[in-house]
DNA sequence: GGATAGAAAGATAAATTAATCTTTATTTAG
DNA sequence: CTAAATAAAGATTAATTTATCTTTCTATCC
């Protein structure tokens, strides 16, 4: 469903949201090591992330990655559309490009309920929610445990 | 959501389904005409059908690619993990493996509800009825209007 | 039995995605 | 002002997916 990429962005941004509510920043090695992702790449991912300024950044000894007031209201839905484009939700889910309402593929109309749902789902769910859960320990993000 | 290879596969089977309710086997080529795909690629995604026998096949003049009696109850899900696998229905959204029910990564239940729509809408579809649909114009499987 | 039409299989190539490495730029601390 | 910590950027490599090509096998028709 998700990309390797994506799967470790949502992750990252979710640590990041958690550690940004106790008003630390966070380098890249520490997140990745966290939410299990290759180093590296978790760092070019969130580097694309700040760049659609979706999260922040600073450089430098004390910097790191964080959210603040103005990342407040972007959804998962967002995060993915950056990471993943829009595939996912718009398009032929069997890949043709003439297929729309008025020519619809043979899964046309099954598709469009699910992905209401699933969109529904990116967006009802906010990042700082699922931060919350993850603080609470009602859901869990890390291997460690 | 599915790969090309699966989309090939799907609307190339839903095709097959079609021409043998009217008693006509198919040839690789002719079904990726039909369905606008890559005619070795088509070949080789069903090669791996036919070998998981979803469909039959019958080599030499006359011969192609069929549905018969005997693979009538296989459903879109058959066809998808025999394609794509189960990742889309099983294991974490998030590719957490150490994710559970007990233990669940912060989009678990989420995800649960829409893989079980998906699976519902790839179980409760029948191929058969799908490829009605298309003989009936109801939907369009061909680029070809 | 030979020619032909097709599927099956395997090898190869191209494109995309995943991952790493190296260098540069910026910021803070001292 | 310098050193150290860290993000940013770009180049490179590896793995996977998509696509093609070539050869082999099998069935049908004459």
């Amino acid at each position: 469903m998700f990309s390797k990429a994506c799967q470790y962005g949502i992750k990252s941004v979710i640590y990041i949201w958690k550690q940004s509510q106790i008003g630390q920043k966070v380098g890249a090695k520490e997140i990745a090591a966290f939410v299990d992702a290759p180093e590296p790449f978790t760092a070019k991912i969130l580097q694309e992330i700040v760049r659609k300024k979706i999260i922040g950044s600073q450089k430098g000894p004390t910097g790191g990655f964080y959210v603040g007031k103005e990342h407040e209201n972007f959804t998962l839905k967002d995060l993915v559309v950056v990471i993943d484009g829009d595939d996912l939700f718009s398009g032929c889910g069997l890949g043709m490009n003439q297929c729309s309402e008025d020519n619809p593929c043979p899964l046309h109309h099954e598709i469009k309920k699910i992905r209401l749902d699933l969109v529904h789902m990116l967006t009802q769910k906010s990042i700082k929610q699922l931060a919350e859960e993850v603080e609470s320990g009602e859901t869990v993000l890390s291997r460690l445990v």
